[in-house]
DNA sequence: CGTCCACAGGAATGACGGGCGG
DNA sequence: CCGCCCGTCATTCCTGTGGACG
């Protein structure tokens, strides 16, 4: 019966208290600022690239490199609508469309949201690619177009479908007669090209542009800058400012986690009634996102994602750290059998381990030991009271927490 | 200086659930 | 309802390989 008070108390609390926040949406990572400071200069060479598209002829295809958190995303969505406005005052037909690789996932998924972006409805499946694709040749050229297709996180697409995708877009112009498609292609990871296939390479790279990371400093001027806008005066210390732009700067210059650990300890303050963000606020925020990253992850993973995961943790107490594929494999294989569970192979159970790496749960690295052999060396990413605190309240795997598996007790 | 370990990781294939168009 | 295609997970088979050992 008490219930409808209780939360009355903590609505009015937040509402009576919530003097932090002076528009929340502004410290998202994901939020497009009016002003991006540090890359004038990638925002006027990105400009000129696509400039040409106003006076109605194609623009080079253009390749982004950069890391996670260097505004690749920002400067391109920034410049983008902008010229679409532009384009809107001299009515130039350009339209784009941006994707995101990571999310759309799949060679089907790109071609039906491109298409849908011509405003054509194609189903979710059903079709053959081939037949998406035709589709959206033709929708494209039913009217005189000039076409931006924006392709984010790329490297996410590649390295698992290969780059098909990319031959028939780059190649897609031939076919047209009255419309022109141009590629901006931006990549987390500099080691890309490797992936391709040179010509593809090539005519996707008519033009290249690296963003560098952020230095400490920069990063404080981005996060001076939202907070002015985001939190009341006096909100935010200059300890918490320094802290967030040093942990972040030691992250590869990452914008991005720099913006979530601001907001994040801003949500942290506002919930201790703090009039005040304080470096230990920020301290709070760092933890409450590690958690959430492992959260996150490990809850749309499978169970056999989360024994091995549960296996590398129960070697690392026997062998400081670092593990191989093979002992993971036997622990993996005993935890299996004590929940009565069938096993995969061993070569199933090394893509599992990458995928973990890739998720920055765990850290592998291959190395030769010689006359022993070639493996992997894995070690947990993220730390060990952060699984225990996790597996901690899954029922089925709980209590796998406590036991020992032979080979650790062997090796003790 | 060749051998050979203990895997890495690519390719081909299959089983399965889901959705479409007819 | 069927036949077709999709994406995902998993297996099988395979070739490749860095470097300590002998």
């Amino acid at each position: 019966m008490g219930n409808p008070n209780i939360l009355d108390d903590v609505f009015e609390k937040f509402i009576n208290e919530a003097k932090l926040f002076k528009d929340r949406e502004v410290l998202r990572h994901d939020y497009l600022p009016e002003k991006l400071p540090h890359r004038e200069e990638q925002i006027r060479l990105l400009g000129q690239v696509v400039a040409p598209v106003l006076k109605d002829s194609r623009c080079s295809n253009i390749f982004i490199y950069g890391k996670t958190g260097t505004g690749k995303t920002a400067v391109t969505k920034f410049v983008v609508s902008h010229l679409e406005s532009k384009a809107k005052e001299y009515g130039a037909p350009v339209k784009f469309c941006y994707i995101n690789c990571r999310m759309t996932g799949s060679e089907y998924r790109v071609f039906a949201s491109l298409s849908q972006s011509l405003g054509l409805s194609i189903p979710f499946t059903g079709l053959s690619v081939g037949e998406v694709f035709d589709r959206f040749q033709a929708g494209l050229d039913s009217t005189r177009t000039l076409f931006i297709i924006i392709l984010d996180e790329i490297d996410a697409l590649i390295k698992d479908r290969g780059d098909g995708i990319l031959y028939e877009l780059t190649r897609i112009n031939e076919s047209l007669h009255k419309s022109k498609v141009a590629l901006i292609g931006i990549s987390n990871d500099l080691r890309l090209k490797e992936f391709l296939d040179p010509r593809v390479f090539s005519s996707l790279s008519e033009e290249e542009m690296v963003f560098r990371p952020y230095d400490a400093g920069e990063l404080r001027n981005i996060l001076q800058e939202r907070s002015r806008l985001g939190f009341f005066e006096g909100v935010l210390s200059e300890a918490a400012l320094s802290i967030c732009s040093a942990l972040a700067a030691a992250e590869h210059g990452d914008a991005r986690r720099a913006l979530d650990l601001l907001r994040v300890a801003g949500e942290v303050a506002e919930r201790q009634g703090s009039a005040t963000i304080t470096e230990e606020h920020v301290r709070e925020a760092e933890k409450h996102i590690e958690h959430n990253k492992v959260v996150e992850a490990l809850k749309n993973s499978t169970l056999h994602s989360k024994l091995v995961l549960l296996s590398v943790y129960h070697l690392g107490k026997a062998c400081s750290g670092s593990a191989t594929t093979g002992e993971i494999y036997d622990v993996y294989n005993e935890l299996c059998g004590e929940l009565g569970v069938s096993m995969l192979t061993q070569r199933r159970l090394g893509t599992l381990i990458n995928e973990l790496d890739a998720m920055g749960l765990l850290n592998s690295k291959v190395v030769s030991m010689g006359r022993y052999g070639r493996t992997k060396k894995i070690r947990l990413e993220i730390a060990r009271s952060l699984i225990q605190d996790v597996f901690a309240t899954d029922g089925r795997l709980g209590h796998l927490m406590e036991y020992t598996p032979k080979l650790v007790s062997k090796k003790q």
